[in-house]
DNA sequence: CTCTAGTTGCAAACGATTTGCAATTGCATT
DNA sequence: AATGCAATTGCAAATCGTTTGCAACTAGAG
């Protein structure tokens, strides 16, 4: 019997090869990120982890957070303004426009932008460890 | 006789026709954003005033700032970490390169990248308003 | 020189995030 | 299944950068 697999990251096992314990809150937390399809902020993965376990803490999910972005488990982004926001490190590398009058954050990547960044780095005599590249818009009024 | 004339932004005629006062704190901090060669936070140009004039506040530093970003005189920079950084918005756009290990600023342009990020907004039905290009990244071992 | 709205310094408030601590719990061990 | 202890938690208080209320103080128009 075939099965179909849903392409998921496996938090649990990169956690437990980072020697870290699996929690309940953590578990909680994880499953939210993982079928997550926005950039939620601490606040907004809190309130998604109260609603399935009331007793977890804003605490722990900054804890949480920062833990899984130091084991590169996730990113952080800190658009303008705002809270930072996180989605899961799976997938290819890709920048965000945000558009100003709605807020929506629109994924996109140009693997020539990309090059650029590398030569004008180099030029300058440094290897680039990241980078950050938000453009902030608005939708253009159809003609 | 021929003068050698410094190029310096000329913040005070551009707060009158924007309606503000000029008063002792703004002067003294408009002088060192004029000649600051660098891209100082809130605190360090709170420091270089007070060398100026012991009476300046920090609240003063921080309502100048705002000022001077709403009528487009400075930009401000939230780069990594740390707190929001200043800089005259004379002279042309430029981007920025981070030395993670030393904190260094390097400023560069390139007009290719400018040219990309306005395709692929347009490609995605947007016009950017403003956007941020931020390199992160280490000196290169000379070999 | 007057008058008043704009501006200031100060302290308190702020929002996001971090931290100390005592109570709890995962999990390696018997 | 019971034990032991370091890792983790929730809570409250602390921290950091920044903003704000307010009464005292000016810039600059008339
Ligand atoms: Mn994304
Ligand atoms: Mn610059
Ligand atoms: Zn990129
Ligand atoms: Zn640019």
């Amino acid at each position: 019997m075939t099965e179909t697999v849903i392409q998921k990251p496996d938090y649990e096992t990169a956690l437990r090869e980072a020697g870290v314990r699996i929690t309940r809150p953590r578990r909680v937390i994880l499953g939210i990120l993982t079928d997550a399809e926005d950039h939620p902020d601490a606040m907004e993965i809190f309130k998604r982890a109260v609603a399935l376990d009331p007793s977890i803490s804003l605490s722990t999910v900054y804890r949480t957070m920062k833990l899984l972005e130091g084991i590169g488990a996730i990113h952080r982004h800190a658009f303008e303004g705002g809270p930072s926001r996180f989605e899961p490190a799976i997938g290819e590398h890709h920048d965000h426009l945000i558009d100003i009058e709605t807020g929506d954050v629109i994924e996109f990547h140009s693997e020539r932008i990309e090059e650029l960044q590398q030569e004008i780095a180099r030029a300058l005599g440094y290897d680039i460890v990241h980078h950050r590249l938000e453009l902030y818009g608005r939708r253009r009024r159809k003609k």
